[in-house]
DNA sequence: CTTGCCGGTGGCACTGGGTGTCACCTACGG
DNA sequence: CCGTAGGTGACACCCAGTGCCACCGGCAAG
């Protein structure tokens, strides 16, 4: 089914059937959930062999982060521009909000790919070594903003603690449905950068 | 072998064998690396056999990180004793040094379980289970502190961002060796609850 | 048109983690 | 002496992931 019969190149094709296969697994992991999903039902729902599966997406689990690569490799992009007179969490914060600034027609699957991830245990376990990436990245700018060693208390701390900020927002959002992304990320950022002032007033 | 004649109550003798199946997986994931060796040789060294060693350890990572089961409860419980007039972060800081304060005697064995998980991928990844309950403890010791639901912003970011301070308080002092546990964590909830004041210096 | 290369594909066998089941054995109380 | 309960080992099974090979399509060179 689907002949794709268009001029496109091998990439192109390459990408469109990655596509088919992660919608495909996101559907039926929303709907049945992660673990009670098999590799052969992802396979058969997208018309491809079990053995192309693994070619295009390498694991079960990238079958639901898809291209997040792309977005590291953005992320440290955004970074290396930020004017050189910014603070440095002010850049960090703003690499967050430009990376994760979605069109609104990609909200949906964001929710769908977000959802599964803070909610499946494997899946969730699987992110922490997709963030060390973004942390490295992180602390690399921080490291070379500050002139200490990347792997110094400060850098790693920041990357840390400014990605685990940006977690939280995604699962505020996710959560509440009515609070904006960038309104999110905006609200954990201040409270990072000031040391948590609303832990302060009369509790 | 090994006939453990003493007496000795039957959760005792499991609690032997579990640590004695522990040991000598520390040992050959350190010699071998995690992923290079397998259940059916953890099983051997430790000699019992492979179903045994899932009924004792339940997952080949779970004989790397051991009774962390523990330490969430003693943390929960001295986040619950903790002073009420106590600032919140200083009762989280002073949680966190307390229930990773080890005997001398232990620091070896830590260090060792800390290097596998902190190095080998999988271990890594299966850490984000872990946190996820040390989370929650916090971020509900914070929402009862200061009135607030469970997952509101600040519980959840307060939760992740000292538990990142923890991490990477660990991190480093894996890697210096004359840096204390506790001074590493002072320095990192220093920098934390005072928003990153480093990086306000002239950098 | 034929030949040879090349990338995507499917099939197959294999490794290894994890689970369910059953039989056995041993310690313990009646 | 018997019955039970918990720990154990052996076996069969499921599933993720990998290596290997054979096939098929397009495409360029001859």
């Amino acid at each position: 089914m689907g002949t794709v019969t268009e001029t496109m190149v091998a990439a192109d094709a390459r990408e469109e059937t990655r596509a088919r296969i992660e919608q495909a697994a996101l559907d039926l992991f929303t709907a049945q959930g992660f673990e009670a999903v098999t590799i052969d039902e992802v396979a058969d729902a997208a018309g491809i062999s079990r053995r192309t599966f693994f070619r295009h997406c390498g694991t079960k689990a990238d079958a639901v982060w898809g291209q997040f690569d792309g977005h590291v490799v953005r992320l440290e992009g955004m970074l290396a521009a930020a004017a050189a007179d910014q603070p440095v969490l002010a850049s960090v914060y703003a690499a967050y909000v430009e990376v994760n600034d979605y069109a609104p027609a990609d909200l949906p699957m964001l929710r769908q790919r977000m959802r599964l991830i803070l909610t499946e245990p494997a899946l969730l376990a699987h992110s922490q070594v997709r963030y060390a990436d973004v942390d490295r990245v992180v602390a690399a700018h921080v490291a070379r903003r500050t002139g200490v060693a990347p792997d110094a208390l400060v850098p790693r701390l920041v990357a840390t603690s400014t990605r685990a900020a940006a977690t939280t927002a995604f699962e505020l959002w996710l959560a509440d449905g009515r609070i904006t992304l960038g309104t999110a990320l905006h609200q954990a950022f201040d409270e990072l950068a000031a040391g948590f002032p609303s832990l302060r007033l009369p509790g």
